[in-house]
DNA sequence: TTGGGCTTACGGTCAGACCATTAGCCAGAG
DNA sequence: CTCTGGCTAATGGTCTGACCGTAAGCCCAA
């Protein structure tokens, strides 16, 4: 089984480590992190520090430096009180990657809009039953918000965005929170085409979700789920034969 | 209100590009790819290569191909025809991006078990309706896997979520898939544990595997939301009481 | 046919240098 | 006294040129 076994045991030699100098520096600091030893907020020692106590070259500790601010661990500042600061990755990082992923593959407006339907009608009974008094005085405050945009004639579909991610904060989970988070870019992607075709969808949209919070503060699954129903059913009929990608 | 506005017009100044140079060099390649220039499997020319090209030195390349790597946008390989690949299945590597997110902050199991039910539970209809007779024939092949594994005591939890990916796929949706998918990695992370309490846990949960594929077959949406419910509480209720981390 | 040794095209790492940015300090002008 | 401007030190950003290790392909001799 083994090739060279003139043992028994074939342990005797065993591979070597191949992982990149830098890679291994990456686990290390994260490793620091996950222990909570290096806590967030946390400033590193400067690159030049880094280097003498890990006895590699600038490149070595910069190249890894980059991979970790890549996964959202660190945030590099520059000048003289700057340095890599313990950052914990963000809701919007994580967002940013399932993004990512949705719009470098073969992803229809279409197929977005169906998986947001059923993760927002999915939570409803969640956010209904674990809304808060703030939460409620929040998502009011975005109606208005949307209220003077409109007659500003300053409407813009990020607002829906931002009031569908709030509804869903109001799950109070954040796993939930991030996901619906995650929908907010490629959301906003296959809308800004639909809006042209539709120009009073703005309106529209904003009653519904006047009428959303209605339902919720009054505790009325029935009513929050039929209302998102036909609001999220309005888009999908908007973004049916859009193709994938710009 | 311009701190210098010797003219009405502030806009005579504007702040110059403030952006690492490896970092516009990031956004171009991902614009590339994103356009489909590069396609999946791709090779990128040579680290000397892309220093001519973009006019910088193979430091700042290799800074820009290091963040690419850790996107999970390409694969690098040494050696005489290596080289930077363009790589696509990134859908593990957004699952690492989860578990990070799990381990590094407050999402506790319960968190991620109760995203997992909205989803699973939502996609249901999707999949009963979509789910063609290859579909069904592919999930009875994964359960016939878990037989044989079961009978030799070598069951583990990684065949159950291959499971339910392999059902959110009849949903025939790229974005649904995707997103189960990437709970892959954290519902690994979390069942691990609650398996040691539970050891029968891969019988049953097969047996309910099997239930749910008949009622998919049957196209009997009441009695899969029905199966796939008791299936998934049994899984909150074993993780409930887990704390964060590990 | 096979093994071993070249060659070559890669990425990985190093050392040392210079530039740009930033915070903090300090002196001189008002 | 206050504020502007310049100086300095710390730190990240980039460049240059070199050398090493790895892997694929090739060829030749056993």
């Amino acid at each position: 089984m083994n090739a060279a076994s003139t043992t028994s045991d074939g342990d005797l030699f065993r591979p070597v480590s191949v992982d990149r100098v830098s890679q291994v520096i990456v686990d290390q600091i994260k490793q620091l992190i996950r222990e909570g030893r290096l806590a967030n907020g946390d400033r590193l020692p400067s690159e030049r520090d880094l280097c003498q106590r890990f006895g590699v070259s600038r490149v070595t500790v910069r190249e890894a430096l980059r991979v970790l601010e890549a996964n959202g661990l660190i945030e590099i500042h520059v000048g003289s009180r700057g340095g890599a600061f313990v950052a914990s990755p963000t809701k919007e990082r994580l967002g940013e990657g399932l993004a990512d992923l949705m719009t470098l593959t073969q992803l229809t407006p279409a197929n977005v809009t169906e998986a947001r339907s059923i993760i927002e009608l999915g939570i409803l009974p969640f956010v209904v039953e674990r809304a808060t008094e703030d939460d409620i005085r929040g998502l009011r405050l975005l109606l208005e918000e949307a209220q003077v945009a409109l007659s500003q004639d300053a409407y813009t579909m990020s607002l829906s965005t931002t009031f569908h991610v709030a509804v869903a904060a109001c799950a109070h989970n954040p796993a939930i929170e991030t996901l619906v988070h995650s929908f907010h870019g490629p959301m906003l992607l296959s809308l800004r085409q639909a809006q042209i075709a539709a120009p009073d969808m703005g309106r529209r949209g904003t009653e519904e979700h006047a009428a959303l919070v209605d339902a919720i503060e009054k505790r009325d699954v029935e009513t929050a789920v039929a209302v998102m129903t036909t609001h999220i059913d309005r888009t999908a009929n908007l973004v049916r034969d859009i193709e994938p990608g710009d």
